[in-house]
DNA sequence: CAGTGGTCTAGACCACTGG
DNA sequence: CAGTGGTCTAGACCACTGC
């Protein structure tokens, strides 16, 4: 229980909600409102939820709790958010400690901010750089000047998951997944060529023709058409040669090695969603990373 | 227009500070000329440097002016700056202000706070992992299964920039440099070739001998003996075929793509330090990036 | 103009560390 | 125990946005 009343000297101290970080209970906090002033609606989510560990501040607490709403898709990408002043008279804290959840959600990307006008929730589609977690450049030039990727949908089918694949989106083998093979393309060279496996539950409805027909990027067809929402990914990064199949589709030969990038993006509460296997040409561009 | 006050301070030599922001009602508004402390010595870039002269939050005005403490090395790597509390009088803001500079240099990994002690230095020296800017894990057990890296350096020799050389560490053409080749082992498999320039000025001394004799990772010796920090670096990375000299030093054969990083790795104010080209064998290590 | 996020301050109390 | 960073609050004002 976070809300505790924990006073023994009154002298003139508010505080009569004291929020004590006790090891003691772990049920979700906030909504409990002292004594019989606020009696809110209570958020229904909020109840409901008890499953975050031992303590933590306050602002942590919100910060999932906000998480929660995003999940629940209670705010639509690109949509505001509610107000600071607003969340905070719903979580019945300070604005201050909402300001500092919502600084973290926005440093993870889940959230932008933008003075004036409110808190948005961060979208792939609206990004000014389009590919958000694609990390090749160009030797030559910006980006901008080999102009957008021509995209080609090779291929779209209903499989089984195989071993492998069912590990990495955390479902069982056999299960359905979506099967995905594309070319992009730049300055009309074949330069990425990828396999991606989607969870066929979640993407019920997905063909080659959609994907052909959605301008943008993937996953912001993900995020308005199947509310799956990737919100970071690791990528494990190796030098290959390719097959015949894979020469042929970039069109290189035998001794032209390639970047293997696996692939694993997550979405919400570190779920998996896709995996997704590419080979980056990099005899014209290069894999960036920034390190810190 | 901003009302600025130009705050001279009269008690501790505490560096001017631009208050772009003016709510204080105790403070008397001198007016807009500099008044009495006008020859104020010209140590803070802030007041001096008029080439940014964008009016800047008063925290990151506090940020920048840690920043400079840094790199003059007022404070040595791992050793502790002063707490909040002094910081805020010492700059004559609210320790609020403080610990949001503090906040976002701790962010960038360049300060680190531990609770109850203090707020250090960050350094590459005491990181729990031993090499920071190395993304290269093995494919099967953790990152400690494999013990320390056995490191083994081929090569230190004094040479002349070539202009890809000099370009990449912001020096002219021709001016010397240290360079290095060294291959790191795991259990016993060389897995890493790397050759790394240094600018010849700064690293004056740095001897083969000295590599060797040195524990721990390069990064350190190059801060405690050196005294050049890397704070951050980029990547650049490509899937390329050894070639003769680089199959032997790793033992592979020609067949056996390599992935190609090209580093640049800076220091304060992000001046480039070191370029650094590596081969990494992704056989049995992969190469990880989390993308945010 | 009102509403939003952004900055700054002041003060209180918490948790952790070490002498 | 004193000192440190960590959290939380309350209130003020600033800068930007859009009606």
């Amino acid at each position: 229980m976070i809300h505790q009343i924990f006073e023994t000297d009154s002298r003139l101290t508010s505080h009569p909600v004291f929020r004590a970080h006790l090891m003691n209970t772990a049920s979700t906090p906030i909504s409990e409102s002292m004594g019989p002033a606020g009696a809110e609606p209570g958020g229904s989510a909020i109840a409901a939820s008890n499953s975050t560990p031992a303590f933590s501040p306050l602002y942590q607490q919100i910060k999932v709790l906000i998480l929660q709403s995003l999940q629940a898709g209670e705010w639509k990408p690109s949509a505001a958010i509610p107000s600071e002043m607003d969340l905070a008279a719903r979580f019945k804290v300070s604005q201050g400690t909402v300001r500092k959840a919502i600084d973290e959600l926005a440093a993870e990307n889940l959230l932008v901010r933008r003075q004036g006008k409110g808190t948005f929730v961060a979208t792939h589609a609206e990004q000014q750089v389009q590919y958000r977690f694609l990390r090749l450049y160009p030797d030559n030039g910006d980006l901008q000047s080999e102009g957008p990727a021509q995209r080609q949908i090779i291929d779209c089918k209903r499989v089984r998951a195989s071993s492998d694949i069912a590990r990495a989106l955390a479902i069982r083998q056999g299960e359905a997944v979506l099967q995905v093979r594309r070319v992009l393309s730049f300055a009309a060279t074949p330069t990425i060529l990828e396999d991606l496996w989607l969870p066929g539950a979640q993407f019920k409805g997905l063909t080659a023709e959609r994907l052909r027909a959605h301008q943008g990027p993937m996953y912001a067809l993900f995020e308005t058409e199947f509310g799956a929402r990737m919100v970071r990914a690791d990528e494990k990064i190796r030098a290959v040669l390719p097959d015949a199949e894979q020469r042929a589709l970039l069109g290189v030969n035998g001794q032209t090695p390639l970047l293997s990038v696996e692939r694993t993006a997550f979405t919400y509460n570190d779920a998996p969603m896709e995996l997704r296997r590419g080979l980056y040409r990099t005899d014209t561009h290069y894999y960036r990373n920034a390190l810190n």
